[in-house]
DNA sequence: AGAATGTGTCGGAGATCTCCGACGCGTCAA
DNA sequence: TTGACGCGTCGGAGATCTCCGACACATTCT
C-alpha cells in the first residue's frame, strides 16, 4: 500500500486504458469493468494500482464508486521526457517536414480518438 | 523475446537512468554499468531489454559496444500524455497563478518561455 | 600463442505481477 | 426485514521480473 510510482502504473495496457475511459468524466467501478472484458476483482485491483499511484480518485455514491482522473502526476512523466523531445524532434526534423506539406494541403483538421 | 513495449521499457528505475546517460551521447556498456552499482549481466539485461524495446541502437567497436540513444519511440508516450496534459494544466492554473505571483515579488528573471 | 579485457548469455533464486472464483460488506428496492 | 446489486478483498495459481555468479566468445595486448 505505500505507493506506486507513475512509470509503473503506466506500463499496464488495461491500466492505460482505464485512465482513457476516464478522461471525458467520473465512472463508476462496474461501467469500466465492463469494457475490457476482465474479471471484476482484476479491474478492480488495477483500479487499485491507479489510486496508489495518485491517478485517480474514488467517490462513493450510492451503492456505486465513481472513479475522477487526477492526471497531476503524469506530469513527472512529462518533466521526464522533455530531455528526450528535443532530440526525437530534432531527428525526425526532415520526415516532419514532410508530413507537415501533406497536412498543409488538407488543413489543420484535428480529430480527437482514442488509440 | 518479440518485442518490449516502451511503457514497461521505462518502468524500470534503472532503464530510466540509462536512458539519461546516453543523452549526453553514446557510451560503452561497462561504462554504464558502473554508474548503477549493479552486476554487469544486470545491466547488459536491461540494455537487451531498452534494444527490445527499440530504445537503443548496439555499436560494437572494438572490443567495446558503445549503446546509442535511439528516443523515437518515447513519442508515442508523449502522444498517449498529450490529452492529459491539457486536462493537469486546466486543473494547475490556479495554482501556477499563485507560484507567478509569489516569484514576481521574487525577482524580475520571472520570464514564461514556452517552446 | 597465451593472458587480459569487455560483454552477452545461461541457470537459478526470490520477488512481484496478473488474473480468477469465492466471499463479505454496504446500499437500495420491495 | 429480506433480497438484489455494486464493489473491494482474500487466497492461490501461473507467469514474469530482477538480480546474481559462472561461463563463453571476441578483441586486444605482450
Amino acid at each position: 500500500m505505500p505507493t506506486v510510482d507513475v512509470y509503473s502504473a503506466l506500463a499496464n495496457p488495461v491500466r492505460r486504458g482505464l485512465l482513457e475511459g476516464l478522461i471525458d468524466g467520473p465512472r463508476p467501478a462496474g461501467e469500466l469493468a465492463g469494457a475490457f472484458s476482465l474479471s471484476r476483482p482484476a479491474v478492480s485491483e488495477h483500479l487499485a494500482v491507479l489510486k496508489r499511484a495518485g491517478l485517480v480518485h474514488e467517490e462513493p455514491r450510492g451503492r456505486h464508486r465513481y472513479y475522477h482522473l487526477r492526471p497531476e502526476p503524469l506530469a513527472e512523466v512529462g518533466d521526464w521526457l522533455h530531455p528526450f523531445e528535443h532530440y526525437w524532434r530534432a531527428r525526425m526534423g526532415a520526415l516532419r517536414d514532410v508530413l507537415d506539406e501533406i497536412s498543409d494541403s488538407d488543413s489543420d483538421k484535428a480529430d480527437s480518438g482514442a488509440s
